[in-house]
RNA sequence: GGCGGUGUAGCUCAGCUGGUUAGAGCAGCGGAAUCAUAAUCCGCGUGUCCGGGGUUCGAGUCCCUGCACCGCUACCA
């Protein structure tokens, strides 16, 4: 597929009125990670994103809070500004609908498609009910009153301007079925036709100014300002200039992508094409609608309290993890679920363990090994051979993927190159082969590190941040830092000092947490009566093999023996063990500790960093109950 | 009600135009290893591919039908 040497990918413009939130998050990261992937192939990349400061809702937050739209809005967009500043979000421009070019060009095409003929006044009378703002018909009233509010809505007179959207509607059902990549995915593509099988009304884009100021004026009727989606939906042009700037404008028009959310799929396929058409500009290539992200099986939106803050995300795991795991999870179009545990899940076993681990050890065993040197690759294996292979296929793919916008393939693509790399280390054991052939060792180091720079590469644009640190550390050629070429790694050269990138993240023991909130709870005798307590002499012990903590102790319960793991071996050597009566829990499930069946618990005392272990006051033998 | 979609291992999902013993990751179990963030590597899945019919030499994959869930839209064709 051709690319044009110009990208351009807008998100929706978001409602000044919210605070951004995951949903908002979402759709900018993405197209921040487009848009970062586009730049760094090479394409001039123009990434639009901005507010939409009219409207009802504003006027209304407005005057609750006493001051003018326009300064509620100054101040609820840098709500927005922060966000993305945090999020590392690259735009090349914020727009905001309140910007003068902004409302200027609105009114120049509200003008021309007035004098076309393409807006008409129309004067009706309807059921308007003023808790809804809106019109009802007949057919839609219950019992004469508003299903909403159970009032009877007031029967007025108005005229308002509508623009002529049914004309197009044949049009637009055939423009959808003969460029299949207009709207996706699919199934938004279906819905939409689906939606266009009913009979296409016009589109009122007017409000009287009796009911709502805040808005850009008509300009052939000042008692009127427009509607805010005919508003909204201009933004995308004139940011880059329509009317303004044609040859500004030319460059970057059509849009490649206009990325949204499912909820806005009706204005942007249904509205805003119908409105280009009439304004006689081409069509964005593709408009892509992307799922929801569930929280604890709910969807997330504005108007639940189960909103889970980016920023808060950031400040607990870091910005590159957040955008690393919403690429990662989603699958494009699809909803997808959010927890702390699924993203804890996924970073500690891609970042940290698969990617973060891997870098870990490369960077040791060189400096170690090659005092920080990068080593020099010599003769090249079998298994040399299919790493350099794989990664010099491994960008051309992930490029492929991306333009298909499957974006959790091409991570995991990435991923599995570099899971690829950790067999590839356990099998020639660099850590081994240093000792009698440092050279191959040498080899295999290189091959590894410059393997895994160029998986970094390709995540760049996905972790900025992070990426960029370890990129760092990383000798290349100056004009090569961003190269995929194998071999732009340079041999003879100082690695430079890495943190740890991704920190396993430890979880928090749940039981501990559970115990806290509960406090102090009284048993009773029932409760107590079902541990069942018994003294016991201890057989044998020793040492659970590769365990610091752990001894296997062989007990005698009076009845049997019985094999217990415990964790006292920092305290006890086993030796001093062996005759001594300890008291157990006996009837506790058995577990398997490190691989060794443990068949009970061995009470001990404990304060500070002292422990000791339990025993009876007098010996009565093994097998004696305690309560 | 109409239109569209989904239903595959404990969990999240992949399986294109029908074709060998249905796959991946995570979780779990066993082992190896110790360069590394107790990370890594190897091995281990008898799953009614939602149910029931059918087409076919052959169906998770096509057709019909039933059920469940989701989306759009709506009581109008």
């Amino acid at each position: 597929m051709a690319e044009s040497n110009y990208f351009y990918i807008t998100t929706p413009i978001y409602y000044v009125n919210d605070k951004p939130h995951i949903g908002h998050a979402y759709t900018t990261i993405l197209a921040d990670v487009l848009a970062r992937f586009h730049r760094e192939k090479g394409d001039e990349t123009f990434f639009l994103t901005g507010v939409d400061e009219h409207g009802q809702k504003v006027q209304q937050a407005a005057e609750r809070a006493g001051i003018d739209p326009q300064t509620h809005c100054n101040k609820m967009v840098v709500y927005f500004k922060k966000a993305w500043e945090k999020l590392e979000i690259t735009n090349d421009f914020f727009i905001r609908t309140t910007d003068g070019f902004h409302e200027k060009v609105v009114q120049e095409v509200l003008q021309d498609l007035y004098d076309k003929g393409k807006i008409y006044e129309h004067e009706y009378g309807g059921y308007y009910c003023v808790g809804c703002e809106r019109f009802y018909t007949t057919k839609e009233l219950v019992d004469g009153k508003c299903p909403q509010h159970l009032k009877e809505p007031e029967y007025i007179k108005e005229k308002n301007y509508f623009f002529r959207m049914s004309k197009y509607q044949d049009w637009l059902i055939e423009y959808i079925k003969t460029h299949p990549e207009f709207i996706q995915p699919k199934s938004r593509k279906n819905e939409v036709l689906g939606f266009l099988k009913n009979k296409l009304g016009d589109l009122c884009i007017s409000r009287p100014k009796l009911r709502l100021k805040w808005g850009i004026e008509l300009p052939f009727d000042s008692n009127y300002v427009t509607y805010v989606w005919f508003d909204a939906l201009l933004n995308y042009i004139t940011a880059i200039g329509y009317k303004q700037d044609e040859e500004r404008f030319n460059k970057w028009w059509p849009a490649n992508y206009h990325l949204i959310g499912k909820d806005i799929v009706t204005t942007h396929c249904v509205y805003w094409p119908t409105m280009m058409r009439a304004i006689g500009i081409p069509m964005p290539k593709t408009i892509f609608a992307h799922g929801w992200w569930m929280v604890d099986e709910t969807k997330m939106s504005k108007s639940l309290k189960n909103i889970v803050k980016p920023l808060d995300l950031i400040d607990s795991y870091g910005v590159d993890s957040v955008r690393y795991f919403l690429i990662r999870e989603m699958t494009l179009g699809q909803d997808s679920n959010f927890s702390e545990d699924i993203f804890i899940k996924r970073y500690n076993s891609e970042l940290a363990n698969d990617f973060g681990n891997l870098v870990s050890r490369i960077v040791t065993l060189i400096r170690k090994n090659f005092n920080s040197v990068v080593p020099k690759i010599l003769i090249k294996g079998k298994e040399e051979l299919k790493i350099i292979d794989n990664a010099k296929t491994l960008p051309e793919k992930v490029h492929n993927l991306i333009d298909n916008l499957h974006l959790n393939d091409a991570v995991e693509t990435i991923i599995i190159f570099i899971r690829s790399i950790n067999k590839y280390m356990e099998l020639r054991q660099p850590w081994h082969l240093v000792k009698q052939n440092k050279q191959e060792a040498g080899t295999v180091l290189y091959t590894a590190a410059e393997g895994l720079r160029i998986a970094a590469l390709l995540l760049h644009p996905i972790m900025p941040e992070k990426i960029s640190t370890l990129l760092k550390a990383f000798p290349t050629a100056d004009n090569q830092k961003n190269s995929f070429e194998w071999g732009t790694l340079k041999s003879g050269e100082k690695l430079g000092e890495l943190p740890i990138l991704f920190p396993r993240i430890i979880r928090k023991i749940e039981i501990m947490k559970e115990v806290e909130n509960k406090g102090e709870e009284l048993i009773s005798i029932d409760d107590f009566s079902k541990v069942k307590l018994i003294t016991a002499k201890v057989l044998a012990a020793e040492r659970v093999p590769k365990t610091d903590k752990l001894l296997k102790l062989s007990i005698d319960t009076g009845e049997e023996k019985r094999q217990i793991v415990a964790g006292i071996a920092q305290y006890y050597n086993p030796e001093v063990l062996i005759g001594k009566t300890v008291i157990i829990v006996a009837n506790l499930q058995p577990v398997k500790i490190r691989g060794t069946e443990s068949q009970g618990m061995l009470l001990t005392a404990e304060k500070g960093e002292n422990l000791t272990l339990l025993t009876t006051f007098d010996d009565l033998g093994p097998g004696s109950f305690i309560s």
